[in-house]
DNA sequence: CATTTAAAAGACGATCGGTCTATAAAATGC
DNA sequence: GCATTTTATAGACCGATCGTCTTTTAAATG
């Protein structure tokens, strides 16, 4: 329980680095969850903090605002989905098509993990742009380049030329099945997805 | 300008119906334009009822709450929606297919339109859903299952076996096309979903 | 040991959402 | 004709939240 916690102790901390970023990677990994549910503007301050056990006085001083906090939680969110990708798309003793169901399976699960309250931070966002910084959305883009980039290297093995377009479409599509599975809370919007998918690619 | 608008004065109005449900058919016009482009929780009641031009006490005097507000916009968003899919989906002189791929052209166009700023109320707000009250989950359930009939209903020519499920496939991935349009600020991911689609459907 | 540094801490002021009372003017009924 | 009711406008008020900013604290440094 939050009792857990090791609470930081006020002054200047001792010399020792390793265990006292505790703070910052507490506020990016609730932060990360905040965004992932809530979205950014519902994701209030004060709930964050105190989930955190975190001062507000300690969050300003490692960000300079809400809205770069969210950019650092973009790139955590980044690198841990990328993680992800790559750990199933790159399974070499798997078929290529298998690669990516085998990502979906676990996708699926993870929603159904967290009672389908979870969707995607960058859908969240997406939703969101009107309201933020521009900087969100190249940042966005981004990151959703990069999952582009991934899937057409898997997917480069099944056909060279239509790779590319397939991979768009996927993530485009798979955004709206990740916001219809949480509207449903259920995984079938995302296995319907799925199979319309599989059937367009292995289609003549 | 806001100088056309006519206030409404002050005490109760004369008994002539007609001219004066103005003031809430503008707060339901305003707020089904603030919840398309910016969602729920982002849209603050006080610059809605500054936009337009209506007090608070006003407001609350025609609705019991923001949310009980926000299910008013979604009924008054599906009805707004679901003219358009009949006007394109049932055009009885075009082929099934080519209803759809207009209907598209004109959310294209219409996205266009608004500079991409506007998405989709019903994408917004199930994104939300985490901060809104279940009705609202039922709401918006209720909508996507009346477009889901329409264009099953519009597929059924194409092909009766597969017409759900190709309808089911194409409501869910529509959402994703959408949030990317107003990401990438064009059009273009809606046209990649639509070729897709349409390559899908057209498969033997 | 005085000063600097690094992080915690929370008070403060502005803004906003929701509540609620007052106001105003037409309708109604006696 | 007038008192009362009805209908909608109007905005003050209060509590919560956000972002700002100064103070506090304790270790490091010279």
């Amino acid at each position: 329980m939050t009792s857990m916690v090791q609470q930081r102790r006020r002054g200047r901390p001792p010399k020792s680095n390793d265990g006292y970023s505790l703070t910052r990677q507490r506020l990016i990994r609730e932060g990360v969850a905040a965004l992932t549910e809530k979205g950014f503007v519902a994701s209030g301050l004060e709930e964050l903090l105190t989930r955190a056990q975190v001062p507000k006085g300690s969050f300003y001083y490692y960000f300079s605002s809400k809205e770069a906090f969210g950019l650092v939680l973009i790139d955590a969110y980044a690198a841990y989905f990328n993680a992800k990708l790559d750990r199933w798309l790159k399974e070499e003793k798997t078929e290529p098509v298998e690669r990516l169901q085998n990502f979906i399976g676990d996708a699926c699960q993870g929603m159904e993990r967290h009672g389908f309250r979870r969707g995607c931070l960058v859908g969240n966002l997406g939703q969101e742009l009107v309201a933020l910084p521009d900087e969100y959305r190249t940042a966005l883009r981004d990151v959703m380049r990069g999952w582009e980039e991934r899937l057409t290297a898997c997917l480069l093995l099944v056909d060279p030329i239509r790779a590319c377009d397939w991979a768009r479409f996927f993530w485009t599509g798979w955004e709206g099945a990740v916001l219809r599975a949480r509207l449903e809370r259920s995984a079938a919007p995302l296995r319907d997805f799925e199979d319309g998918f599989i059937r367009l690619i292995l289609a003549p």
